[in-house]
RNA sequence: GUCGGAGUGGCGGAAUUGGCAGACGCGCUAGACUAAGGAUCUAGUGCCCGUUAAGGGUGUGGGGGUUCAAGUCCCCCCUCCGACACCA
């Protein structure tokens, strides 16, 4: 392949035809994407090293958290994990992987309903278009993606598939003896044969055909339960928990959100919450991301614990201290706990102290005043709000171990939705009851000794049990395990670990979602789509007006509306008949939460994926885990799509679908990049391109502004596009400022005026060999002298080292160390030093380094060359420079051998003119002298 | 409040096993080339003292400690970022 012609037009303004500038370096770049596509560059398949002649090559399988295909475009901040997976995946390429980097489209999703509604336009044009534009930019970056495995989760090819995991799911149950899912076909044996309890009170034997659908649907793993749910009104949808804030707003658009009990369907991810948590040990993923899983996953050990009541009914609490039970004074209920009406008293008794009465004149009163007003706050106002509050119910139950009557309140700071919803109030050891306790004057009991010292209110530390029988002088652990086995043998409570966890709603009333494979027949229990009914396709619709919801109304999933559609005829076994389709869509969480398997074999018709293809990409070779060697994304992922793809990877696995237990082996956070924005005295964002610095200060159109930094986009007016430096730079030096303004995993602001030294890097490469005026190389085939030959080996294992290690910047910095050196020489430089500058570059910038390379005389690409190795011989150097300290400072250098033995350096050092000169006089009282480092000389 | 991460020049950041702090880049200063320079090239650039120089002092958020030697290890404190937030 020859050089092309890519010559600058020679105008009035004398720049050489063949400076590298803005303009070769696009002819360059769009050139060498052309070529790439055309020559299939970056296509990958899974025959490394199976033909005889080629060299076997280990797999490694790259990934980025596939992007929303936004409409709004591209700006600076969204590529530089993909920039930072593309310089790794063509680093490793280059040292004999077969890698495996691909991209897709998580395009199912609110805004292109959202602009449906709006504009009419049909969401898939609309997505489709996104993608494209999307793509287009995404091109122009020169990412060396395997373009024929990407998918968008819209593509009927791939949500067939993602119906077709939901059935599996749908299909099967949890066996908790065996700690795995397992087909729901073998749990309908057991139960035949008596050898698993059914859930209801009736035996499987006694049940007719629709109790025993009944029954096994208690099982699925995805089923559709009565639950609590988040309804935001103003999305026309329920939300998942995680999809809710703090302050119980929508994460999307930040809508007030409703909680009712709705039929929902649901996933049993508490299923595999020990699981999920245990795993985590074995991910190299960073320790911020495992604890936000842990904490979300939120388990604790401890025990469940009876206290009787005088009508017959027990109320059961979870406590992580049951160590603390003789220190029970209070009973506290969940406003909303359901035992609370059946263990309401008549009427006050006597000695009822006034204020727990509520001012109320009987508890019925009370509770019922106390909860309308619980229910009138938000959950902000909770928040808020942290005095405690409550009332008393009339009635009181008894502490088991102790025979003790404790009274029964409500409050709102116990919640219903952990544990049982019920509390042992133990204020001598618990903060929040030692609060409530002061609060409305109930006894405190302290059953753990602080110290001495100690000033404080509920002490929660350790130390030997007080008032607690059996437990006096026990410390904590101790005394919960007597604590429980006492409470096990008088059968008044259990060893227990409960969850935050909760099972993961997954019903969206959406249109622009994959639909459910489920029907309904006359019973209203669910059945499958058969599998070779798949895929489920959305219907066409074309009325997208909104309708007008609030807290009272019910949801309308869309699909409604395509009456035809809602109802459809199968054959299930007994002939065909109608049924009635379910009518919610999935979570935009479905489709990602398994793309990077379909990447591995995205057009196979027959299977979701290949066994043997799964388990070529996502077996380790070093006896890790296994999964998607590096998955690089933003730490917003943390817990939903992370958890989620975790718990499907599991059920998949136990099914025996994939081949390990775990989806990404390595995740790797990439920080964001934040740019300056200027605000004017009256607080408006001003355009921040204009803004000019002076002397520290900045000033748009002459008025001071002030600073901050946040992140890009048009609310901040301070965006700038790919494109703008595509113009001003070409892609290269893009990818080059990206990858050199510090780790990938901080977040770093933008400085547009900083881009050009990366610009000049890339113009000095050019430079150095090639002829400015001609475009031809200016090298020389002569033996490289060996003071480079030194540099440039040292330059390549520091940057090998700083590639593996996705220090880019240290790389990048090597890089200019080397060339800076080839720069001050006057001397060609040597071909040889030549190609291996361009093959250190090529990672990071390819076009420029294809260019170079043709142009040094290749005529294959530079993507499938080695990375250039370092000669170990040549790292040591014959003579260096070694510090010299007189206590601890610096006070001369000396040039000594490599190999100069501790004696010597120390007899050469004192022997320095300036080091003898600070030493004379004093005594000398140590010399220690480590090789190849330093020597330091301590005189008194 | 709890948990996790981080504090290094004017700015982004190097220094991954305790061993020359500030690599590399931006910016800034001076110079070269130029009709011109917001292009390009060359040199300098932590701070303070020292006319230049030689040299000295000081310096990695603050305080203490270990060590011949600390950005790095230990203790206490401060600040910032992120997550969770009445989780029993």
């Amino acid at each position: 392949m020859n050089a092309p012609s890519l010559s600058n037009d020679q105008t009035e303004d004398s720049v050489p035809g063949y400076r590298y500038d803005a303009q070769l370096a696009s002819r360059i770049e769009e050139d060498w994407q052309q070529r790439w596509v055309a020559d299939g560059t970056y296509r990958v398949t899974e025959a490394a090293g199976a033909d005889a002649d080629e060299a076997f090559r280990p797999k490694l399988f790259v990934m980025d958290m596939f992007p929303y295909p936004s409409g709004s475009g591209l700006h600076v901040g969204h590529p530089l994990g993909y920039i930072g997976t593309d310089v790794f995946a063509r680093y490793k390429r280059m040292t004999g992987f077969n890698v495996l980097h691909t991209m897709g489209y998580d395009a199912f999703g609110l805004p292109a309903e959202e602009h449906a509604r709006q504009t009419g336009e049909h969401p898939r044009v609309n997505t489709e278009k996104n993608i494209a534009n999307m793509q287009r930019q995404l091109d122009r970056l020169g990412l060396g993606h395997d373009k024929d495995r990407s998918i968008a989760t819209t593509d009927v090819s791939y949500y067939r598939w993602t119906q077709w995991i939901f059935l599996q799911i749908f299909h099967s149950w949890y066996d908790v003896e065996e700690s795995r899912a397992k087909p729901i076909s073998e749990l309908e044996e057991l139960l035949a044969s008596g050898e698993r309890d059914t859930k209801t009170v009736k035996p499987w034997a006694d049940m007719d055909a629709v109790e025993r659908r009944k029954e096994l649907d208690a099982w699925r793993l995805a089923y559709l339960g009565e639950a609590p749910v988040n309804w935001c009104p103003a999305l026309g949808t329920v939300l998942a928990n995680e999809e809710v804030t703090a302050e119980g707003r929508s994460e999307r658009g930040n809508h007030p959100v409703f909680r009712r009990p709705m039929k929902q369907w649901m996933m049993r991810i508490t299923a595999y919450a020990d699981r999920l948590l245990g795993d985590l040990e074995r991910l190299d993923w960073t320790e911020s991301i495992k604890t936000m899983q842990r904490n979300w996953i939120g388990r604790s050990e401890g025990a469940e614990i009876s206290f009787p009541t005088s009508s017959g009914i027990d109320i059961d609490v979870f406590t992580t201290r049951p160590d603390t039970l003789f220190g029970t004074t209070a009973m506290v209920l969940a406003p909303e706990h359901p035992l609370v009406d059946e263990l309401l008293a008549e009427e006050w008794s006597e000695e009822t102290p006034l204020l727990w009465r509520g001012g109320a004149a009987t508890p019925a009163e009370a509770v019922e005043q106390y909860r309308s007003a619980a229910s009138e706050l938000t959950d902000l106002e909770r928040q808020e709000n942290r005095s405690k509050t409550g009332v008393h119910i009339g009635s009181y139950c008894k502490v088991p171990v102790s025979g003790k009557a404790v009274p029964i309140f409500i409050a709102d700071y116990v919640l219903m939705g952990y544990g049982t919803g019920a509390v042992m109030s133990v204020p001598g050891q618990d903060q929040r009851d030692w609060d409530f306790a002061s609060a409305y004057d109930v006894e405190i009991v302290r059953t753990v000794q602080p110290p001495e010292n100690f000033s404080g209110e509920a002490y929660t530390n350790d130390g030997p049990a007080i008032n607690s029988d059996f437990l006096d002088g026990l410390l904590i652990e101790e005394a919960k395990t007597s604590m429980i086995a006492w409470l096990e043998e008088h059968g008044h409570g259990k060893r227990m670990v409960t969850y935050k966890l909760r099972d993961w709603l997954f019903s969206r009333q959406r249109y622009w979602g994959e639909p459910f494979p489920i029907i309904f027949d006359e019973t209203g229990l669910a059945l499958a789509v058969p599998e070779e009914h798949l895929p489920v396709e959305l219907p066409e619709l074309m009325d997208w007006a909104p309708r007008a919801l609030d807290e009272d109304s019910d949801p309308e999933p869309p699909l409604g509306r395509a009456v035809e559609w809602a109802s459809a005829s199968y054959d299930l076994g007994d002939g065909f008949k109608t049924y009635q389709r379910e009518l919610n869509t999935m979570p935009q969480w479905a489709g990602s939460c398994w793309y990077y398997l379909r990447y591995l074999d995205p057009s196979n018709e027959e299977k979701f994926v290949s066994p043997d293809i799964e388990r070529y990409w996502m077996t380790s070779l070093d006896g890790g885990i296994g999964g998607v060697d590096l998955y690089v994304g933003g730490v917003e992922h943390a817990v939903l799509h992370l958890l989620y793809a975790r718990f499907w990877h599991k059920v998949l696995f136990d099914l025996g679908h994939v081949s390990g237990p775990e989806p990404f082996q390595r995740l790797y956070n990439q920080g964001y990049i934040q740019a300056a924005a200027y605000q004017d005295d009256r607080g408006v964002y001003v355009d921040a391109e204009k803004v000019e610095e002076n002397n520290g200060s900045f000033f748009y159109e002459g008025g001071p502004v002030s600073r901050t930094f946040g992140k890009m986009g048009k609310s901040l007016k301070n965006s700038v596009t790919p494109d703008d430096m595509y113009s001003a730079y070409g892609a290269d030096t893009l990818r080059l400022y990206e990858m050199f303004m510090g780790p990938l995993d901080q977040d770093r602001p933008w400085e547009t005026k900083s881009v050009i030294g990366s610009h000049r890097l890339l113009q000095r490469v050019w430079r150095n060999l090639i002829n400015e005026e001609t475009g031809e190389a200016t090298v020389v085939d002569v033996p490289i002298d060996e003071g480079s030959q030194r540099l440039l080996h040292q330059t390549i294992a520091s940057v090998a080292d700083a590639m593996e290690g996705l220090r880019f910047n240290s790389a990048i910095a090597r890089i200019t160390e080397l060339n800076n050196e080839l720069t001050k020489s006057s001397n060609p430089v040597p071909l040889e030093l030549a190609e291996k500058l361009v093959l250190m570059l090529a990672p990071l910038v390819p076009h420029i380094a294809e260019e170079l390379w043709a142009r040094l005389g290749h005529s294959d690409s530079v993507v499938h060359q080695s990375f250039p190795s370092a000669d170990a011989g040549l790292l040591v150097e014959d003579s260096i420079e070694l510090p010299v300290q007189v206590n601890g400072k610096v006070r001369s250098r000396i040039v000594v051998s490599t190999d100069a033995s501790p004696d010597e350096l120390e007899t050469l050092a004192l022997a320095d003119e300036r080091i003898s000169q600070l030493t004379s006089g004093n005594q000398i009282r140590k010399v220690i002298v480590v090789p190849k480092k330093m020597i330091n000389i301590v005189i008194s």
